[in-house]
DNA sequence: GATGGCACTAACTTTTAGAAAGTGCAATCT
DNA sequence: AGATTGCACTTTCTAAAAGTTAGTGCCATC
């Protein structure tokens, strides 16, 4: 009942488009992301998604405030950081704690399985930010070759 | 000149949100993510966007040609799927191939940076895959408290 | 007593994503 | 022989998402 693809059972619906080779993997993963209804979908891009990694990794050192947050993650609206925060509480990666206080003072930190996932995040984004003068380096002989063929 | 937080040359005009302690923290990278504008900024979401992550990944098993690829990412759309590999392809993570028979026949494969990226995502992506039942019970909750309450 | 911080929510606008159709050519069915 | 399908996209249009602005109530600080 809980699956996406491979071999598990077929959750009614779900638009899988695994290859035959896959269906004998030796894997057993329930889900599967490249499955277009997969409920793994929407998780991945709240973790992944524009804010949500970053509010992730903002997190990771310590856990912080609202407002502290914001500041912390460069550019995010309070809009987009509430949402992402309600999403990331929801699928259990965000704890928020309230303390009554006057005026009540609300706490986030990265819960275990939250924690976990910041580390990859975080190695994720090393790699890239290590990788950046390589990745300029791509784009500019990418568009020297672009406007010279026009 | 490359840089956009922590102890290294500012790039003109780029806010960054340090706290004062990661400026001495010993690490000499010289991009951040959570700085607003820097440039590492809009690579990350194209690797990790709705799509660009489902790309990589499913890109690391074998190179395909375009409709294949489309096939493999249950749900993309032509424009968002020749929309991302453009992206990925300009920074560097991705390379397209053109054989120019008739009709033309257009191959996309992961460059090595590519390569290393998409075996970051894919254990992220296993990660997620392994803790979704946990994920799933954590909204369960989640929902059955907000109506809980309401 | 005015300003600013806290922790948001709601309304409105702009940007982006997704859906649909168009292009041109070639191989494959009928 | 004519029709359909596949390839590899681009263009156009509309629906959805993101971003902006303003507003709430309360409290501490200037």
């Amino acid at each position: 009942m809980l699956s996406c693809g491979g071999h598990g059972v077929i959750l009614e619906g779900m638009d899988t488009q695994q290859t035959p080779a896959d269906a004998d993997a030796g894997e057993d993963f329930a889900f599967d992301v490249l499955a277009q209804r997969c409920p793994s979908r929407p998780v991945l891009e709240h973790i992944t998604g524009r804010w949500g990694s970053l509010v992730l990794i903002a997190l990771r050192e310590k856990p912080a405030r609202f407002n502290e947050l914001r500041r912390r993650v460069g550019g995010v609206s309070e809009k987009m950081l509430a949402q992402g925060l309600h999403a990331l509480e929801r699928d259990g990666f965000v704890a928020r704690e309230v303390h009554s206080t006057i005026p009540p003072r609300v706490e986030y930190s990265l819960t275990p399985l939250g924690s976990q996932t910041a580390e990859m995040l975080w190695e994720l984004i090393m790699h890239l930010e290590y990788a950046m003068p390589h990745v300029l380096r791509s784009q500019q002989s990418y568009d020297a070759a672009a406007s010279a063929e026009a």
